[in-house]
DNA sequence: CGTGTAAGGAATTCTGACACG
DNA sequence: CGTGTAAGGAATTCTGACACG
């Protein structure tokens, strides 16, 4: 079920490069909710491919003029839906015990 | 061909924590020449989930007393050939722009 | 041979904020 | 709303070396 594609062990910086995205903005859909990376002890951000996937999917959008706000509805309303939720829920539950 | 499994993206920090190996074990790998990892502009060593698989099995290895100089004969005359060669090639190659 | 450690420097990441708009 | 930036602190990573054996 989860492989390599879904193992949050990508540094902001790294995502950086492959995004193209910088890291105010990579930080900023974060909290926007449109995505959801781990934290370390230490705070650190980790990132997954399937992460970086989502974040060129936002960054299209942007290119289109599309709102953060917009996106995350269509996330939510668009095709694959559990993974969604799940990558969701996962980002909840760590801010919940990290007590952000 | 190449995909995630083979991106290097993950840094030494976090092989340490997936592998449980000491940062000083992974350099000291490298330096023998079992693991090939690739290096960002400023110097820092970033592994692909494949080489985090290869350093577990070096760990498998070492726990039954097998010296790096065996693991790494043992690699070359084992299995997937082309992997390693791929690997040590990349890791020369990287050597050589990076004039190390 | 394989691994630990202290040493000093350089780059990374974090957060909260002010800015513009 | 979305993104840039300067600010200060804390943790990361790097290399070369001494240590033990």
């Amino acid at each position: 079920m989860s492989s390599y594609k879904d193992k949050k062990v990508i540094s902001i910086g790294t995502v950086n490069e492959l995004t193209g995205l910088s890291l105010r903005q990579i930080r900023y859909y974060e909290e926007r909710e449109l995505i959801f990376p781990e934290r370390t002890k230490r705070g650190t951000r980790k990132y997954s491919f399937a992460d970086v996937e989502v974040l060129l999917q936002i960054a299209d959008k942007r290119e289109e003029g599309v709102q953060t706000y917009e996106i995350r509805k269509d996330m939510l309303r668009s095709g694959d839906k559990e993974k969604v939720i799940e990558r969701m829920l996962r980002g909840q539950i760590n801010a919940h015990f990290k007590m952000k």
